[in-house]
DNA sequence: ATGAATTAGTAAACTGCTCAGCATTATCCA
DNA sequence: TGGATAATGCTGAGCAGTTTACTAATTCAT
């Protein structure tokens, strides 16, 4: 609780800031609007905007039709087009690349498949395309982006590599930052994939209203992410949330109850065979509910692992198999309910499988809100990456 | 991130506080010394410490010995004594009551046995009778009182009561905080004794460094309290950290281990049998360290649920149990090898049985701080609760 | 069409804070 | 006793935001 001492150059470089998130995310603005959101005078609004416009953070809106009483104000509008971030999902089947503005909003989204036995230098190459094909038709170029959060599995470490362990064919090696640090001279964050998913969840999905959230990325993998008191819960070794880890938590094996059912076609491959099972028991098909009861069983005692130990608001069932939340829900509530202490509520994920870079693009716009609250909003320019993060080889 | 617009004298009120926390835990600074460490001017800081003096925040004192050349400063020196607060903790076996200034300086401590049985009547007794005699030995009225933190077992929810689980008996129905209410009309704080202890390993015990903290209670109940980016970690229910719940988790029938360890003297009570156990291991007498290993692997199973939740910088072995934490940690730590994909450091409590208490007193700090903070200094008084919290009946 | 009502924009006066610089004061040391 | 040194006290300049009052632009009712 370090409180340093302000000056009149920090206050109004607060106030300013102040303008800025008033005026962010809402339609465009009077100054009389923003002096009410900010707490700030008339007067005082006026000449900070002003300044904004000047700057290119903010532009008018001239008055146009006015159906009110009185003289028309002119309307404010944060400029969102003055910079962009990226977020990029590299999964195992897919890479996922996502262009959004500075207030969130989707400009560009491109999905390529990838082979899952692809090595490193294969991924990341098809990375390079896939981000090059979005810039192109954005029309910008790697200069233009002020941030890039890139997703991938398994725990990743404070340099962005993944040392611990991956389903990525010879991950343990790869270094994302470094690749990207080739072409982007802006900040560049590497993050777990289930924690983005759960950012994603707080941002725009289903738990938007909570601050304590246990995010389960439910698929032939599974994992979780941790959001407490509203923030991102990392770990100090970026390891947070890995309770799949233990050996009583069946994680791993889970999936293999949807697998081995009997019934599945025999053609079907892993992921159509869970899909199918989740279809079979929403039909009625004993074995096909038989074996989701397994999965969910399994299932539950890693969630309630996490709700015990963390007692959050809600549990988000969010990954590929949130599309058959229906049958799994109510069957994890109850195995839910014989477990712990206060259940929590449970939620299915609506994002499918974009949470991930769209979390990523939330964590590369906290990036530059961070980046702005520290060094001060000078004209809009792509931060330059602190180079003395260079030396995590 | 909702910042909101600040104006001059919001801005006095913050270089106030930032010369209050400059002073605070500080041997008495100079003017000098305070701008450099509030980053203020100096004319700046003459004028607000002048004006914590008047007020009665601080005090001067005249310079004496000096051996430096020129001429002597005068030295300012944060009045701790301006106000107290008390921690207690309301044990099984004990009532701890501790009285503390407004630095943290314990001016009083009082230890009072308490029967295990006693019904909440008389536990209140035994604690309204502790409370008197600490004041009555520091020359204090209720009224000096500017907070108090109480710490109970079991899970606290947001009125201060314990709804779930508790060894006090007849606690369920008990609501310490309405009790309290009758003497004292500062705000008035329950809380869990494990998060507590958590609290206090990081104000003044063995993990002051570390910002993520899982605290075990060890004892011959067992329990965990979390610290997450430094602050404590309650839960949306208050019941975080309740791990020993799950029923993989063997934390209720662990310590059996060490009671039913052949060779223990028959006439030993509980505690006491678990002590002679470690002493036994200590001299290398193979059943009681089978008894310690078999112990030890129980508990391992829920820390390891902990740590590949939370992934912690530390894991603190607190608790009754702490005290033979040699013979424990080393087993811990093997156990932990096995189950972790990440193994945090471990380390022994320091703070014995006065961990709780602590505990609570460093919450009633950071409850007047926190109304500093929003309410601004006026002259030092005890602040009054909110009465809006009355209503939970 | 005109004036009242209403709201937005603007200018001036005022408050209160920080800071830079200089004069003053108290102490030590030769 | 007379420098040297370092802290204190004071004054004026500058700055940001508030308040108040006034002017500008628009709608609505008469």
């Amino acid at each position: 609780m370090a409180t340093t001492g302000t000056d009149l150059s920090r206050m109004r470089e607060m106030n300013m800031l102040s303008i800025v998130w008033a005026l962010r995310g809402n339609p465009p603005s009077t100054v009389t609007e923003l002096a009410g959101r900010a707490g700030l005078s008339r007067p005082a609004v006026d000449v900070l905007v002003q300044s904004l416009v000047t700057d290119g953070w903010a532009e008018v809106e001239e008055p146009g039709a006015n159906s009110v009483v009185g003289r028309p104000a002119r309307r404010f509008r944060f400029r969102a087009d003055a910079g962009h971030v990226l977020g990029i999902d590299i999964g195992v089947h897919k890479i996922l690349v996502m262009l959004s503005d500075l207030e969130g909003n989707l400009v560009h989204t491109l999905r390529r498949p990838v082979d899952p036995e692809a090595a490193p230098e294969a991924r990341f190459a098809a990375v390079d395309r896939a981000i090059d094909k979005v810039l192109r038709s954005a029309g910008m170029a790697p200069a233009d982006i002020w941030a890039v959060t890139v997703g991938v599995t398994g725990p990743v470490d404070a340099s962005g590599r993944t040392t611990i362990s991956t389903p990525l064919p010879g991950w343990l090696t790869a270094d994302p930052v470094a690749h990207l640090a080739a072409r982007f001279a802006c900040p560049i964050q590497v993050e777990n994939d289930c924690k983005l998913a759960a950012v994603a969840e707080r941002w725009k999905g289903v738990a938007s209203d909570a601050d304590d959230i246990v995010f389960l990325l439910a698929g032939l993998r599974t994992g979780a992410g941790l959001i407490l008191d509203g923030a991102l819960r990392r770990g100090h070794g970026g390891a947070a949330g890995e309770i799949g880890a233990l050996k009583a938590v069946r994680w791993l094996s889970a999936p293999a109850h949807l697998e081995t059912c009997p019934g599945v076609p025999a053609t079907a491959a892993p992921g159509e065979a869970a899909a199918w099972v989740f279809q079979a028991a929403r039909d009625g098909d004993r074995q096909a509910r038989t074996a989701v009861r397994r999965y969910t069983r399994d299932l539950a005692v890693g969630v309630a692992a996490l709700v015990l130990a963390l007692d959050p608001q809600v549990v988000v069932y969010g990954g590929g198999f949130s599309r058959s939340a229906d049958v799994v829900l109510e069957p994890l509530r109850q195995e839910l309910t014989k477990h712990c202490l206060r259940l929590p509520e449970l939620r299915a994920s609506t994002l499918g499988d974009e949470s991930v870079a769209l979390g990523a693009v939330r964590l590369a716009l906290d990036e530059v809100d961070s980046r702005l609250l520290s060094d001060g909003l000078a004209a809009p320019t792509a931060p330059r990456r602190d180079t003395s993060r260079n030396d995590a080889n």
